[in-house]
RNA sequence: GCCCGGGUGGCGAAAUCGGCAGACGCAAAGGACUUAAAAUCCUUUGGUGGGCAACCACCGUGUGGGUUCAAUUCCCACCCCGGGCACCA
């Protein structure tokens, strides 16, 4: 470790507590500035700070910084989630209570934010584990409770064995729980709670619009195939012998003349009836077996049920199967087999021999022959043996086919999604209570709004076994029916922590509130939110979640926009040994480490450096030093002359070479710094642009002005701001300025200074680089042509050969093409 | 299988609109200072070949083709790595 040039401790210290009584950072609504909301994904405590925190909070920071020098009333708040927090493990793990730890790892973590100096707005904390915000979560749900969104029902649900626990989706990796690798996840089938996502399905699709160019591409296209629109048309096969429907969903129903068999889902509610007696223990087995989830692929099987059905476009009769790949959760459960069309169905069918009927050819093909065919002819053609339909193109046949099945009643075009209502039910401990009650004669009962909020009980025996841990507290679960009286039982599951982090940025607006949510005038001033900052793994949960939550709010009349954030920026990904560094993977670095070794403020100017901000970086501890020396090389030059600059007046000569080639290279650092701030925030290549100005400049030391030399410190030091905090303000004071830095105005750069004396252009023959000439914008083109013709480093290359063309693009390049 | 990213020196990377490939930093080597070490400062550093030398030539951005005066950048095909989805009818 070099050794050091400046004390860090000691800096951050004296800044940190010098930033806290200015109360620095605090964002006042005021209508006159511009407003900026900037808004980092809500961390949660985990008893580390790591690199990947530092990562994420510098980036913001930095912005945040940038935007204040620039004259906006930034909000930047800061808060706590319990969201991904392993709660009970823990807890057990440290035989200590859940809440209790996770309050002191808040603790914690705040110590060290304030510490790395980032520019949070603290007096609006938010900490989504307290009673208090549970009381909103808990009001919410009760108003969507009332408008239907909130509703209890049977399904299945993810289940481990082992913990005996119901697991979130993403809590099942592979298949198998992510405690227990090895032990599969079953489904089981348990009265949830759910909140109505798919009444929203439509909007949240149609206003991915609103997002583009504001969000990240790749978290828009997988947002789109997770609400997964599918236009089709449900139509009624009918029982032969009863005419009882069986209704499919189809997006080909153009193919419906090629359906030579319907396929039921196990779990279908026909299925049991329709299955022959001999058959019910296969059915019932095939159910139990889809209820493991099956890590690698399922073999598709079926049987037949000895029963038919009539095709609605065509009267004829087919047979109706039992098919293990037909999904009940998704369409109406049942399908049409269309084996000439649907690879599929295909593969089904003729592993079953049913038979396979192509009634679709290629625009300018014919129809395939079943005797020879190898797979399904998936694309769109034209229908032949369709009846009336034959001859018509696939889109034009869907719309007639559509029309003619409701004209005659028996279905219509009809759109499914893929996403599905969000199951919030868990049988944990950690979150929300469910605010409701089960009463033996009324059913389920709400908990009125003045008895909010349900808090957890605090002394829970935690064994990480069995079901919530909140059935074994007596005084919790009985109560008083709040409509009857009578003796009733408390609703024990609580709810997905996600919950919490879906409306979190809307109460920083209005931390204290404690009459409602956040107040509405309040959320009109900051919201949208202009800029949300995250990893790229929350781009379906929490970020179509939030979107659920707003659009809901919005039509509960409490807020005016309808997407919470104008900007996404998602981060890349801190690797770590191959790795996600993770606390479940056990392979965090420490940023603690770092900087009790070398300061804060080279933690997170090493962390910027190291990659653009959108790239997963693998994590590798050299070359922090590099960044220490650089600070220190910065530290030493400023106080080396700071003496000099104090005393200075405007004297010097401003026309000196010295002092014009600094200045020139001053004005082009800040327009490099400037621009990665305005556009693509790639600090790598700002804080690489603010290194070469210094590298330029240490030798410049004794040639330059002392004016000269006080525009270049306090540009630097200025320029360093955002990035290094701590030592900039300490050299800010360093140089004989006072007031925080943070509140200074962003340097402008003047083109005219930044603008190079000479132009500097690339001589090339045949494209290859064979010399350069400097000469003053804006040279003609022909003078150009004829000083590179004549360039002695250029005739070699064209002596005794024939100049074919001469392409010159000015203040630039000159290149011969020639030829012999 | 499908959909996104990505592949550039020993390493992290840069080249922002098709115009100097490798900025900036790490690591390494040599030197200065020092009794010595640390720290600091200076020099070299993509590969190959040539020259006493300043320097010069050729090759080089995963592979193979293409477009162009000019390709890391655009187009086509393929390989590899990372991520997401995965019977969604």
């Amino acid at each position: 470790m070099p050794e050091k040039p400046y004390d860090h401790n000691q800096i951050e210290l004296k800044w940190c507590e010098r930033w806290q009584d200015a109360n620095l950072f605090e964002a006042k609504e005021d209508p006159s500035r511009l407003k900026y909301y900037l808004l980092e994904m809500l961390p949660y405590p985990s008893g580390t700070l790591h690199v990947g925190h530092i990562r994420n909070y510098t980036i913001g920071d930095a912005l945040a910084r940038y935007k204040w020098m620039r004259g906006f009333n930034v909000l930047h708040p800061m808060g706590w989630d319990s969201f991904g927090l392993p709660a009970e493990n823990a807890a057990i793990a440290n035989q200590r209570h859940p809440r209790e730890w996770t309050l002191e790892n808040i603790a914690y973590m705040k110590k060290q934010h304030k510490r790395y100096g980032f520019s949070y707005d603290w007096d609006r904390e938010v900490s989504t584990c307290e009673p208090e915000y549970y009381r909103w979560n808990q009001w919410f749900f009760l108003k969507m409770l009332k408008r239907g969104l909130a509703y209890r029902s049977n399904a299945l649900v993810n289940w481990c064995p082992e913990c005996a626990t119901v697991l979130a989706n993403e809590q099942v990796v592979d298949g198998c729980c992510w405690r227990h690798e090895s032990t599969v996840v079953e489904q089981r089938s348990l009265e949830q709670w759910f909140l109505k996502i798919t009444a929203y399905a439509d909007e949240l699709l149609r206003d991915i619009e609103k997002l583009e160019g504001g969000w990240p591409e790749r978290v828009l296209i997988m947002q789109r195939n997770w609400i997964g629109r599918s236009e089709g048309t449900e139509a009624d096969f009918r029982l032969e012998e009863t005419g009882e429907p069986i209704r499919v969903f189809t997006t080909r129903v153009d193919t419906i003349f090629g359906a030579t068999c319907v396929i039921l889902a196990p779990e279908h509610p026909l299925a049991a009836r329709l299955v022959r007696s001999e058959d019910q223990a296969r059915l019932k087995a095939m159910v139990d077996d889809r209820a493991r989830r099956d890590p690698g692929d399922l073999v598709k099987d079926g049987f037949f049920t000895g029963r038919h059905a009539v095709n609605p476009y065509n009267g004829e009769k087919v047979p109706i199967w039992i098919g293990n790949f037909v999904l009940m959760g998704y369409g109406t459960g049942a399908i049409m087999a269309v084996p000439a069309h649907d690879e599929r169905d295909f593969e089904f069918c003729t592993r079953f021999g049913i038979p396979v009927r192509p009634v679709i050819r290629p625009v300018d093909g014919e129809l395939a022959d079943t005797a020879t065919m190898k797979g399904a002819f998936v694309d769109d053609g034209v229908c032949e043996n369709s009846g009336e339909f034959s001859g018509l193109p696939s889109a034009e046949a869907r719309r007639r086919m559509n029309e003619k099945a409701e004209r005659e009643g028996f279905g219509k075009a009809a759109i499914t999604y893929r996403l599905r209502d969000w199951g919030i039910s868990r049988q944990r401990y950690w979150g929300t209570p469910i605010p409701v009650v089960h009463c033996p004669h009324c059913g389920v009962v709400p908990v009125p709004e003045s008895d909010l909020p349900v808090v957890l009980p605090l002394d829970v025996a935690i064994t990480g076994k069995g079901r919530s841990p909140l059935e074994n507290v007596p005084e919790f679960v009985n109560v008083a029916c709040p409509k009857c009286g009578a003796t009733a039982r408390r609703e024990t599951d609580t709810m997905d922590t996600f919950i919490d982090s879906s409306w979190y940025f809307y109460r920083y607006c209005d931390a204290h509130n404690d009459k409602v949510p956040f107040d509405s005038k309040k959320i009109a001033y900051w919201f949208p939110i202009d800029q949300y900052i995250g990893g790229v793994e929350h781009a379906i949960l929490h970020l179509i979640y939030s979107r659920f939550f707003t659009k809901v709010m919005r039509d509960l009349g409490m807020i005016a926009n309808d997407e919470p954030a104008k900007r996404l920026f998602t981060q890349g990904m801190v690797i770590k040994d191959g790795a996600k560094m993770s606390k479940s993977k056990g392979n965090v670095v420490s940023a603690d480490a770092a900087a009790e070794r070398y300061g804060s403020d080279t933690a997170r100017l090493f962390v910027l450096f190291a990659a653009p901000p959108e790239k997963d970086v693998d994590w590798q501890d050299g070359g922090v030093e590099g960044m220490y020396r650089f600070l220190g090389r910065v530290y030493r030059f400023v106080t080396r002359n700071a003496d000099r600059i104090r005393s200075a007046g405007a004297t010097g000569d401003p026309s000196a070479e010295a002092d014009r080639r600094i200045l020139r290279k001053l004005h082009q650092t800040i327009r490099k710094v400037t621009e990665d701030f305005e556009s693509r925030w790639h600090f790598n290549t700002s804080i690489a642009a603010v290194m070469e100005f210094v590298n330029e400049l240490t030798p410049a030391e004794t040639q330059i002005s002392p004016a000269a030399m006080r525009e270049a410190l306090e540009k630097l030091i200025l320029l360093l701001a955002p990035f290094a905090p701590y030592l900039a303000e300490e050299m800010w004071e360093e140089i004989g300025r006072t007031g925080p830095l943070c509140r200074q105005a962003w340097p402008d750069f003047d083109p005219e200074l930044a603008k190079e004396d000479l132009a500097e252009v690339v001589v090339q023959v045949n494209g290859k680089l064979r010399s350069r000439l400097w000469v003053p914008f804006g040279t003609p083109q022909d003078d150009l042509k004829a000083k590179a013709l004549a360039d002695e480093r250029v005739r070699p290359f064209t002596d005794g050969k024939q100049v074919m063309k001469v392409i010159v693009v000015p203040d630039k390049l000159v290149n011969i093409v020639v030829k012999g």
